[in-house]
DNA sequence: CCGTATCCTAATAGATACTG
DNA sequence: CAGTATCTATTAGGATACGG
């Protein structure tokens, strides 16, 4: 690896893989299966303000990049079982990495947000941008 | 925590915080910072695909979560240049770990979702499949 | 050069009704 | 229970045009 940077090209299979794993949900549904199975209506409980098409949505993705496995008991009413797999176990250690990244910096990126709306806020008059020292 | 399987309550934190930085663009920007400041238009060449409208707003929530600075030098044309903080630098830790999961598991991924899509295409009358063109 | 403003279209989310 | 189907509303994305 040379000392260039990188260019980000569309096709790059990475960036493809990041817009599949990285939407709303994912990471909570895997987060939610950590302990072991769970039913459709039972993950939907745990994830307040998903509604079931988004979470049905989730779950196809989830399953069709086998990081989840679906299984249906034939019962009446039907049941389906979702369980993750090892390969959706694997993932949760980058995500766990990111969970604790956002839980230790929460404080600072509020504050950083804070200073910044309140940059926005004063400038009735012409407020020219000063070079900020950072 | 206890033991109990966590519950993901709209206004968490972490939700809304993951939000803000699992956005398409915002881990490109970063990595492409990394070995130094940049400006909009170099920074724009390096993310194929992305248009300034994009790029723009992905930079602002980038400086607004603390994550980069900008800073203008007041040359004519003026020219503006981004830098990667402290605390943008500590984020790329944990999306590394993801990147090199992705490199990993790219097969695997990929041949989950061949199995799974093969999988989706009988029920036309017969278990034998039409060779597609994909 | 580095944006913002505008317009337009495409994609997504949400609500509701329905089925095995 | 676990979806699918449908329709609508809101949003996001892309293409200019323009300004400091």
């Amino acid at each position: 690896m040379s000392c260039e940077r990188q260019r980000f090209v569309v096709d790059c299979p990475s960036r493809l893989l990041f817009d599949q794993i990285a939407d709303k949900w994912s990471m909570m549904v895997l987060t939610v299966l950590d302990p072991g199975p769970m039913r459709f209506n039972a993950i939907k409980r745990h994830l307040e303000g998903v509604t079931q098409k988004a979470l049905t949505q989730c779950l196809r993705r989830l399953e069709r990049n086998g990081l989840v496995s679906r299984r249906v008991i034939p019962v009446s009413p039907v049941a389906v079982e979702y369980e993750i797999t090892r390969l959706g176990r694997s993932l949760q250690h980058p995500f766990k990495a990111l969970y604790a990244w956002m839980l230790d910096h929460l404080e600072e990126v509020d504050e950083a947000r804070r200073i910044f709306d309140e940059r926005g806020l004063p400038g009735s008059g012409t407020d020219f941008r000063i070079p900020t020292t950072s």
